[in-house]
Formats: structure tokens, C-alpha cells, sequence
DNA sequence: ACGCCGGATTCATCGGATGTATGCTCGCGC
DNA sequence: GCGCGAGCATACATCCGATGAATCCGGCGT
């Protein structure tokens, strides 16, 4: 398997070489296919691949196109990874988020917005009573998501968001649901709010732990008793 | 752009649901082709892709199998991406870094065996008297890999070696030998080692997070006064 | 000036032909 | 009986040529 992965690699040094740069057009599929010496349907699979992680969009009856190339955004392709795990490798990626979500916190308690840290209060109370499993998960996503972007980095973000995939974050609340454990989840939530609003890094270092370490406590626990299917 | 995709969906499906575990084969190219109702051509750029992102591995002449779907390996594909980006994103690279080895620092001042401890300041010691970039480079990625390791997350371990990726650290200390900073950037390594046989964790920490922001406030230096090339 | 239409361009997908690496079986020789 | 190598079947690797589909752009008519 050389010529494919060649095309790769040639693609990617024209690309980091800088002759190539975000936004670009490659040459169209025949003649690029030429010049590095392949069949086209060979350089196909190349594009293929790179597609798939984010380094081209193809856009038929177009060309073929460098993206951003956003960190961010290459991070995100890295969602679909995630999707491939279960069970104890969440447990690894709880881990990691656990590190990086009260860093997060602390941050966005200094750097956020007043009117954002407002905002986080009303997303909190949005929730209706007895709500659905969809609506937690939402919820959570977009809770989670606000606070990573105070810190201003979109990287931290969307690797933040990827870590917890919609997948995992979907069977956690499902588990969490039948142990009556949501309460206690969201009333954490509203701390780490409460501790933005105060301004207090460290309170909401700590609530995130905190919670972070809760689902974690929760996951083990039910990993180790596996009542219901996943 | 919907059968090939649809393709690689079918497949991360198959996989997902469980269908198809770590280890196991997929049907020949032209009878998956078949049942999923495409051409052998677009069905190998769907497994072309899923190659690139370690899902899939293939063999000339035997067959096409699932790959362990090990967390770290997975991860471990993140490093191509890695190398796409260049200058201003590396920051928001460091940032991560900069909450993340702390961490790894401190859980392994309480986690990592005494011998592995001492191994490392043998392993900083073995750096020569005027070494060459490439062996910085080497010692570098070594010492914090152990570090990393030691937190037992093999997740945490890949993505902190990905997260500067090899030509990162390579430009990183190109800049450091010609700034003369070299020598006070072995001297925080050697700190954090100390700390760690001190089995002070947030003595780790701190020497951890001083050492990644010292590299942080080069680069800044460096993008703001760009002397030399990329 | 505006909008419609058709040709040119480019990717999307297909089917089949040929090359090449791998694994397995069979039979030879010890 | 056992080791070993030739040969065959299998499965991926690569290529080619043809046809369909989406997009872009320029010309034409009103």
C-alpha cells in the first residue's frame, strides 16, 4: 500500500510546505493525479481520507479545497473517533476531562462576560421540570460549551465538546436518569454557575471537579454492576 | 458526495453496534461492496478513510480487519492533523498543554514508582554537553511520555505526545538553541524531576506550569519578532 | 439590467481488467 | 512422520475508460 499513502503524504508536505495554503484549490482530480503519478480512482481514496479529517472539502462540479484548517475545527473531526468507543475507555476520557474542565471553570470565572454568567443561569432554569432525555443532553452540551469558550481558546473547546461526545454524554444521562442521581448532577451545575457569578476561580475549579468526578464515581459504578444494556 | 459516505457510516455502524469487534474481518471488498449497495471503488475511498483514522488496517492479499480501537491509538492518528498547523494555533496548542502536563506532573509525583523516578534524572543526565537539536528533541518527548505514562491514562499519555507533535517540538527548540534558553528550559525539567522524587505534587505542578509557560511566552516572543523562518 | 439557458468544467460513481502480496494445501524428500 | 517448498486460490492494489450529476460562467433574449 504505497501509492495512496504517498498521495497522502505529498498532499500534506504541499500543504505544510505552504504551497498550498487554507482556502487554496488543488489542481483538478486528473491532473493532480498525473503529476504525482497515479490513477485518479488511487488519488480518490487520498482525498477520500483527507476529507474525512477535515483537511479538504470537495465540492462536485467545483474543485478540490484546502479548509481553514482551524484547530478547532480539525479537532472536531476527531468527534467521529470518539464515537468508536464504550464502557471502560470512557472511563480514560473522563479522566482527561476532569483535568481540563475545572481548568476551564477557573478560567471562565475570571474571563467571562457578567451577562454571559447571567445567561448560563437562565440556560440553567430553561430546563423544564421532568425533562426528557434529549433536553438534558442538550443542556449539558450547551452548558459545558459556554463555559469552555470563555476561556477563549477554541481548541480547549472543541476538544472539550469531542472528549464527551453527544453519544457518551446521551448513555450517561440515560444511566443517571434511572439511578434518580439527575437532581444531584444538576444542582451541580448550578454551582458552577454560582461560583462564575462570585467570581471565584477556585470554588469553581472545585465544583467541576466535583462533578466531573461525580459522573466518573457513577460510570465505575455501573461498569462494575451492569444492570441494564448499553 | 452520499454513497461513499454513507459507506463509512455503514461501516462505523457496523462497528459501533457491535457487529464487528476489534480484531475481526471484513467481508471481501467486492461482497461488502455488494451488500451496501455501491461500487468496489467507492467502497475502498470509505476504507481508505477509515484507515488513515485507525479504524480499519488492511492486508494485501488477506483481508480487511478492525484495528484494537485502542483509546491511544486512535488518539494516536490525531498526530497527523497535528502537523498541519503552524505558528499562531500552536499557542492554543500550549494553552492545552499548559493544564494538562501540570496535572499529569502532579498525579505523577504521587503515582510513579521511586525507580522510574531516578530513571528519569538518568535520562536527563544522558543528554550530552552541547547537544544537537534532534537529541533535545528526543530527550524532551521522552521525559514528559514518562511523566504522562506514569498517570496510568494511556488516553492523556497519546494525546499530550500528539498535542506538541514532533515538528512542533523541533521548530520549538530550533528557536530555544538560538535564544540561548536552553539550558534554563533543562533546568525546569530537572526541577520537575526533583519535584516528583520529592513526591510533592504541587511542587510538580508548579515547576510543570512554569516550565509551559516559559515555552508559551517564547513563542509569543518569537511570533511577535519573527527573526528567523518557519 | 435582469434572468434564463446551455455548454464547459469538475467531481461522483461505476464496471472490469491486470498486478501483487498473503495464506494454505499438497506432495516431495529426508 | 515431519519439514519444506512449489503452486494455487484468495484478497487487496492499481489502473483505465465511460457515464452521470452538480456547478460555474458566458451568451442571449426580453
Amino acid at each position: 500500500m504505497a501509492v495512496t499513502d504517498d498521495a497522502i503524504e505529498a498532499i500534506k508536505q504541499m500543504i505544510v510546505a505552504g504551497e498550498l495554503g487554507p482556502g487554496d484549490r488543488l489542481p483538478r482530480e486528473a491532473d493532480l493525479a498525473d503529476r504525482l503519478g497515479l490513477s485518479r480512482s488511487s488519488l480518490r481514496e487520498a482525498v477520500k481520507a483527507l476529507t474525512l479529517i477535515r483537511v479538504l472539502t470537495v465540492r462536485q462540479g467545483d474543485g478540490t479545497y484546502v479548509t481553514s484548517l482551524d484547530p478547532a475545527m480539525l479537532m472536531d473531526a476527531l468527534g467521529f473517533v470518539v464515537d468508536f468507543h464504550r464502557d471502560d475507555s470512557v472511563l480514560q476520557f473522563l479522566q482527561v476531562r476532569r483535568i481540563l474542565e475545572p481548568a476551564a471553570a477557573a478560567i471562565a470565572a475570571i474571563a467571562m462576560p457578567r451577562e454571559d454568567i447571567s445567561a448560563l443561569a437562565v440556560l440553567l432554569d430553561e430546563l423544564p421540570a421532568d425533562p426528557a432525555i434529549e433536553e438534558l443532553v442538550a443542556n449539558d452540551i450547551e452548558f459545558h460549551g459556554r463555559i469552555a469558550a470563555a476561556t477563549g481558546n477554541p481548541l480547549l473547546c472543541s476538544l472539550l465538546e469531542t472528549l464527551s461526545g453527544r453519544t457518551q454524554r446521551a448513555r450517561m444521562w440515560r444511566g443517571l436518569t434511572q439511578d434518580t442521581a439527575v437532581e444531584r448532577t444538576l444542582d451541580e451545575h448550578r454551582a458552577i454557575q454560582r461560583a462564575l457569578a462570585s467570581r471565584d476561580p477556585e470554588a469553581a475549579r472545585s465544583w467541576a471537579t466535583v462533578h466531573i468526578t461525580g459522573l466518573e464515581d457513577w460510570l465505575r459504578h455501573a461498569l462494575t454492576k451492569p444492570d441494564e444494556p448499553a
